[in-house]
DNA sequence: ATGTAC
């Protein structure tokens, strides 16, 4: 008896050589070697039965192997990415597709579509469509969980607010950058704070006081919160066509999001050893498990919680101006929701795009210096539904830095009239694809029925200013 | 995007 017999079995690595001590001793009880030989088949075929016994450490190598395949094999990718629809090809990064393509090898996708404003992100691209089964993917949703449009288009002409006014509202009513809250004198309430769902999960009690400070704030990056014209070019909702003064913000769920979003991706990825490294950051949670289901919990609650922020913002603005609003338009870009898909219920996933079913309602701005546009669902079964969540990055942040001049942003600026509090080189215009493109790339998905230009804008500052 | 740590 030799290594040779053994690894003719299949036997691999390390339980060759336990095999080989364990055929030894039989062979000391003054068994044959094809007695022997077969009794290892035995263990093979039904390690269970020999645990504890002479074959015992091989057994438990066994069922060990057998467990990762199991493992190894649920996790496994699929040879070929499903198919889907990517709507302003042109206007994509390869990296961007091939995140797409990673995504849509998941042995948990269903179908996906990408929105035309898509770029690199972590694990599923920005701008990426993913309807999964039964799982929900943390970095499917992204980091910034909940992140959202509102506009109030208010009953005013556009000179009823001149810029030094605007940014007097901005400074009073916003706050801008990482980790900034409110001070204790200034907090404010909302009846997301009185929502059950906090006391559901030490994690989201450990996050309360958190979301406290933060609400009604607008964090860094790409949030903002801008003045401008809103053209209706057709009479809506009861409101005339014509140019009213608006307002218009970007905001997400601060750090109390961001923390959930990290927790539940790094259990995803505890989860889910053996996937693929190319898709490590598209871990998923089983929505029948527990972690699964308190994901959810936690996801919806920091989707309301940003759309609380907003509307504290909103809420204020319209009281110091002393006015109704005449529209009110909102919609969440990161999210995942339970969704019908050709008669059974998936979940799709939204990572920086716009639902967009039928008569349905969103947000689409361009950038700090473009406009914004107001747009309607068609309800496009190819997009599941979708559209994009703005113009989408031409170059990364520090690509941006290195190759976009501050007098080239500042002429971009000047030329549109707009007046920018905070903002950085990371954020310039020019380092977006171009709005009208991008919209021009989706008429599929949605009708556009009003346009937004931003005047006096609130950013956080970057760390190369404007 | 967040505000700290594979």
């Amino acid at each position: 008896m030799n290594g040779k017999h053994i690894s003719n079995l299949g036997l691999k690595g390390a339980e060759i050589g336990v095999a080989l001590k364990a055929a030894e001793l039989r062979e000391t009880a003054g068994l044959e070697r094809d007695e022997i030989l077969n009794e290892l088949r035995g263990v093979q075929q039904r390690p269970g039965e020999y645990v504890g016994g002479v074959y015992g450490d091989l057994a438990d190598m066994l069922l060990a192997r057998q467990a990762n395949d199991e493992l190894h094999a649920a996790d496994a990718l699929r040879e070929h990415a499903l198919s889907y629809k990517v709507y302003g090809g042109n206007l994509i990064e390869p990296g961007a597709l091939a995140q797409m393509n990673t995504a849509m090898r998941l042995p948990i996708a269903r179908a996906g579509a990408l929105m035309p404003d898509a770029h690199v992100g972590y694990g599923l691209p920005i701008g990426g469509v993913l309807a999964t089964e039964g799982a929900v993917i943390p970095y499917g949703v992204g980091v910034d969980i909940g992140c959202s449009m509102r506009l109030s288009v208010y009953p005013l002409a556009p000179d009823r607010l001149d810029s030094r006014g605007a940014v007097a509202l901005l400074q009073k009513h916003t706050r801008f950058g990482a980790g900034v809250g409110w001070d204790k004198r200034e907090r404010l309430d909302h009846e997301v704070l009185d929502d059950a769902d906090w006391d559901t999960l030490p994690l989201l009690r450990h996050l309360y006081d958190k979301a406290v400070t933060q609400l009604g704030t607008s964090g860094s990056g790409n949030h903002f919160a801008e003045f401008g014209t809103f053209t209706l070019p057709a009479p809506m909702s009861g409101l005339e066509a014509g140019t009213y003064l608006a307002l218009l913000t970007h905001s997400g769920s601060r750090g109390f999001g961001a923390q959930v979003a990290g927790h539940f991706t790094n259990l995803a990825e505890r989860l889910h050893p053996t996937l693929d490294a190319s898709a490590k950051k598209l871990a998923w949670l089983n929505l029948d498990s527990e972690e699964g289901q308190n994901y959810w919990t936690a996801m919806n609650l920091a989707g309301r919680y940003a759309l609380a922020n907003h509307e504290q913002i909103h809420q204020r603005i319209a009281r110091a101006l002393d006015t109704e609003v005449a529209l009110e338009v909102s919609n969440s870009h990161n999210l995942a929701w339970k969704q019908q898909v050709d008669g059974r219920e998936l979940i799709v996933h939204r990572k920086g795009a716009t639902p967009a079913a039928a008569g349905q309602l969103g947000l689409i701005p361009g950038s700090m210096a473009d406009p914004a546009y107001l747009v309607r669902g068609k309800g496009e079964a190819a997009a599941l539904e979708s559209a994009s969540h703005g113009a989408g990055r031409q170059l990364g942040r520090k690509a941006a830095e290195r190759a976009i001049a501050k007098k080239d942003v500042q002429a971009y600026l000047n030329e549109r009239g707009v007046t920018l509090i905070g903002g950085g080189i990371d954020e310039a215009p020019q380092a977006y694809k171009r709005v009208e493109q991008v919209i021009a790339a989706q008429t599929e998905l949605v009708d556009v029925l009003g346009q937004f230009q931003p005047q006096v804008v609130r950013m956080d500052s970057g760390s190369e200013d404007i």
